[in-house]
DNA sequence: AATGAATGAGACTTCATTCAT
DNA sequence: AATGAATGAAGTCTCATTCAT
């Protein structure tokens, strides 16, 4: 069958990936093998390899563009020139990351996201990606404290990127902690933001 | 054959863990091979067969003793009947989550950590451990808040369990930024968090 | 759906069978793929085996069929009723030879010989044409000793076959050593014969 | 079972590199594959692997050893400061030859050597090395030469270069001839010798 | 007649583990 | 207690061939 489409390609490609991610969730990085991604995607081994050069290229892909879809989600609400307040802004943010993580049916991406983490320490390409994607997240958070402190709803002596870093790390660790500790609730942090910084 | 020491015996475990902790970091839960921590422990298959079961135990020791040796660190501040004000807590917190990360030479403890999250979303006992260990952290914070709210720190209609969900996402945030967009500075988050709840 | 002409039939074989040998050249009888002949030759996979039955069949063909060719060129010299001297007529069967050894640019077709010799001892039916062909060439190379010796220019006491035999190591030989050894000259040959045998 | 005898290594390696010859022998060198070779050697994958890096390792093993061993055999004969005449001379090569290839009960190693000679192409390692051995042979072939002009035994205006590339063609056609027509006889050869140069 | 995406058997190789020494 | 050679299941990937279009 030959002359495919794009749109077939590219549809082929979700499919490899999404079966990776699924086996990425069942078995974790160490056990996750080309074979489980081939039973999952109900695709030939070489109908798979015509896609991706590899294993690896499999992973770091799904990986990225997993990466590269949770940031389109999250950036609208951060490069907003009128910005919501900081608990009601983190709050979308939480809930983004919380509907991302329950996208696919049957398994929590936010495990495959910590996955990817882990991933990404061992893969040159993937952590050149991640340090890229992740300090990305804190600059924008650094501009969106300025346009607060630009709209007085904050105190212009304050350390944008100091603030910045530490939003960034309430996000990353709302992942980690519904990861490891197995819940995590958006209205908890929420509350907490408002109680503390209100 | 005289049995050996118990000391010796924990020598030579420590010896295989460290040496499991620095393959980790060198080459990630993928690439990681018993021929790897065999040629870095400077041990003999034979050997290292005769304090663990294989490699699985081997992985789950370094992950669960280095879990808990963080912990042992960082609970007693966190049960401490006077407990200092948050932004000073936090930092002595990440600091000592800091020092934790350099205390072996030429790796970076936290990046096993991350490899750590990763491998106990595929390991059952590892998972349980992880739950634990990390809602544990979070139950801390909670009675913290509580000494504070009890000490006049803290306002008492404020969500003590949700404060703790935040605080222990900002702890874990912390590792995870660390690592993943390179740096983040425990000052930083201190100052943030003076900022914020002064 | 006309028929294509015969003639266009065999241009294409013949484009497959050109790619084949410089396939066999580039990377000899282990490495070599259909994946390389399909390329080279710019034909489509479905295109090629509309031609032949299979890899074997395209070896097979392009082997054989060289063989063929060398010998059309090679026969008419050994079945001359009044052939010339021992070195004239070995220097014509070299120069022959050489020259088949450089019909097509970019590559040696003595190296491809080599392969087929190779090939031929694990392919029974190319094992059964080249015994043919080769013994062919023994059988005229004695003929033509038989001539020399009616005309009165070898002992006729001589054994024919014997004679036959060294000349047929000759001329394999000297195949051999230009691929072997890089090179071996025709005039060194001819000179050598002229010496011992003049 | 630790710390093996060197005589052992030797003794398993020669069983690797026999089993390989072997197989060489019964499908050539496309059919050849590393299952095979197990199988015949009698050892596991991960002990062949232990003694070489993979298959190429395997096969240029193989040869370059089969044809070191031949030309220990042969050198002393083209060596000797007082060369018996040359039909005796090629006599006891060509018997060397001969001999070489009935060495392995149940296959015919001069077979073996033409697989060789077809890999030495595709391999650059092995084509250097197969250069340079026989290019010696050619090289020894001249000093003798030298050696029956200096003895008076052949005219010293003879190019001693030109009769070496004959009798290397000899030896090469030797081998082909025995491969590829099924057969070729030493006695035939020295005496076709004896009558033309005799 | 031609295309080329897809198949899937089978190739090569690795590596966790064992066990004779 | 320690060694390290050997095992062999299992992994990744290739590639000759087919067949829907």
């Amino acid at each position: 069958m030959p002359r495919i489409t794009e749109e077939h390609r590219q549809a082929r490609r979700k499919q490899i990936l999404d079966a990776a991610r699924a086996c990425l969730y069942d078995h974790g990085l160490e056990a996750l093998s080309m074979e489980m991604i081939l039973a999952r995607s109900g695709l030939s081994a070489g109908a798979v390899y015509g896609y991706f050069k590899g294993k690896d290229e499999i992973i770091n892909a799904a990986v990225t563009e997993g990466t590269r879809e949770l940031g389109t989600h999250l950036l609208p609400l951060l490069t907003s020139q009128e910005p919501p307040s900081l608990p009601e802004l983190m709050g979308r943010l939480l809930d983004i990351i919380t509907d991302f993580g329950q996208r696919m049916p049957g398994l929590d991406l936010l495990v495959v996201v910590i996955h990817g983490w882990s991933h990404s320490q061992s893969d040159p390409e993937l952590k050149t990606f991640a340090r890229a994607a992740y300090q990305r997240l804190r600059i924008e958070f650094a501009q969106t404290v300025r346009r607060w402190q630009a709209a007085g709803t904050f105190d212009p002596e304050m350390d944008a990127d100091g603030l910045a870093e530490l939003f960034t790390s309430v996000c990353l660790g709302f992942v980690a902690q519904r990861v490891l500790a197995g819940d995590a609730a958006v209205h908890a942090h929420v509350a907490a933001l408002r109680a503390l910084a209100g």
